[in-house]
DNA sequence: CAGTTGACTGTTA
DNA sequence: GTAACAGCCAACT
């Protein structure tokens, strides 16, 4: 395992193995790490080391909503319709998050 | 080492 | 459906 990383860097490592068109929420993202912690994953993207590299655009909130971007939550919701993603523009919110999350294998 | 912070989640009302 | 409270973890100060 990549236990020999910081916590955040796995963050960004499982971020980039999203595929497009696809869509992970915190819990999923810290659930998978092993553990439950939504808090340090958001606290990753917040220290936002590298919007190039990770595609922080891809993670959601659980309960649907976009949430918030480094480059503005307008930002985000283009970039996601751009991948294809069905989104609620009226509310920032995810459609159909349950078909388009991903999934960690 | 203790306290604060944050792009959060879940439960209860 | 929305609102409020409490819990949680890692990194920073």
């Amino acid at each position: 395992m990549d236990s020999n990383k910081p916590f955040n860097q796995q963050c960004y490592d499982l971020l980039r193995q999203i595929p497009k068109g696809k869509v992970v929420t915190y819990a999923d993202i810290a659930h998978q790490l092993g553990g439950k912690a939504y808090q340090a994953v958001g606290n990753a993207m917040a220290n936002n080391p590298d919007v190039i590299v990770v595609p922080c655009h891809r993670v959601v909130n659980s309960n649907g909503a976009i949430g918030k971007y480094a480059l503005g939550t307008e930002k985000k919701i283009a970039l996601l319709q751009e991948e294809g993603i069905e989104l609620d523009t009226e509310k920032n919110k995810v459609l159909n998050l349950d078909k388009q999350r991903h999934t960690f294998l």
